[in-house]
DNA sequence: ACTACGTCCTGCTTGC
DNA sequence: TGCAAGCAGGACGTAG
């Protein structure tokens, strides 16, 4: 479940192995994540021999490479994505999906077990692919604008947790950090937006920063070991979630048991005493 | 413009 | 033991 943390783990990875790199080949195993260029996967492949990769760039949870003709490899790794560096003989993961032959004796390799995930190259986008203009800038992101971020909230009637997963109001969260964020900030996420107070608001964006830059902090170990998990069996951030997949546990700062709830056909995590129900909207 | 819902994917887990 | 249903979920398309 990559959000913005293990997202900019990645990206710091792919700057420090993969920029300056020409791309020497591009073996396509498997035609799903590159459903979205619709030349399909042999134009997908020809177009990028040659190119030279210049930077690492990322905008929410979408990652895209800067090429030396303008264009640009836009990424998305969905759910269960992982780009690897990987010695160019070592054994194919078993969902390798798009594998990338560099002038390097390392190779970069796009796996992904669920496709959700998958890449693109974007016509002149190395400045920013216009496949991602309509989504915001992140929290962490110095031009981020905060002002227009908590007038915008404020004004849209679906409940907070829903509004921070669009990722056209604010990018980068998730289900897991949009749990966090909301315990943190002891508003529940059924809450529509227009009811929240200013200063609610304010907290909740404060939660937000607070669970990223502490994801953030803790992530640099996974893309050194050239690994990414992103399936959950043995995420380090496990140690720092206080609601999320803890359903029957005591909340740490009441011991209320958090409680699990159906939610956009995924679950939620809240503290029932921390983060009280909204009135129910009269129908 | 905003809201809400269904769909895409695979593999692990759960239940009968 | 076997099989099917349930579950995980980010982003997009569609309808209202």
């Amino acid at each position: 479940m990559p959000e913005l943390p293990e997202v900019e783990v990645v990206r710091l990875g792919l700057q420090q192995h993969v920029v300056g790199r020409t791309i020497t080949g591009v073996d396509v195993l498997h035609a799903r994540p590159v459903r979205r260029h619709a030349a399909g996967p042999a134009d997908f492949a020809a177009q990028l021999i040659g190119r030279r990769i210049l930077a690492a760039n990322r905008r929410g949870k979408y990652l895209w490479l800067p090429l030396d003709n303008g264009d640009a490899i836009l990424g998305h790794l969905g759910m269960s994505g992982q780009m690897l560096v990987q010695p160019a003989g070592a054994p194919a993961e078993r969902h390798l999906r798009v594998r990338f032959a560099l002038n390097s004796p390392q190779e970069l390799r796009f796996v992904d077990q669920r496709m959700f995930g998958g890449l693109a190259i974007s016509a002149g986008g190395a400045e920013l692919p216009s496949e991602i203009a309509h989504i915001a800038r992140d929290p962490m992101d110095p031009l981020f604008n905060e002002t227009v971020f908590l007038t915008r909230l404020r004004k849209r009637t679906s409940g907070v947790k829903r509004l921070l997963l669009d990722q056209s109001l604010i990018s980068g969260v998730g289900n897991i950090y949009a749990d966090e964020a909301l315990w943190l900030a002891g508003i529940h996420g059924d809450r529509p937006g227009n009811k929240l107070r200013r200063a609610d608001a304010m907290t909740l964006l404060a939660g937000v920063r607070r669970v990223l830059a502490q994801a953030l902090a803790q992530g640099g170990t996974s893309f050194d070991a050239l690994y990414v998990n992103v399936n959950g069996e043995r995420g380090y951030f496990d140690r720092l979630l206080e609601v999320y997949g803890r359903e029957n546990e005591p909340c740490s700062r009441c011991d209320t048991p958090i409680v699990r709830a159906k939610f956009m056909n995924r679950s939620s995590y809240f503290c029932p005493t921390c983060q009280p129900r909204p009135r129910r909207r009269s129908s």
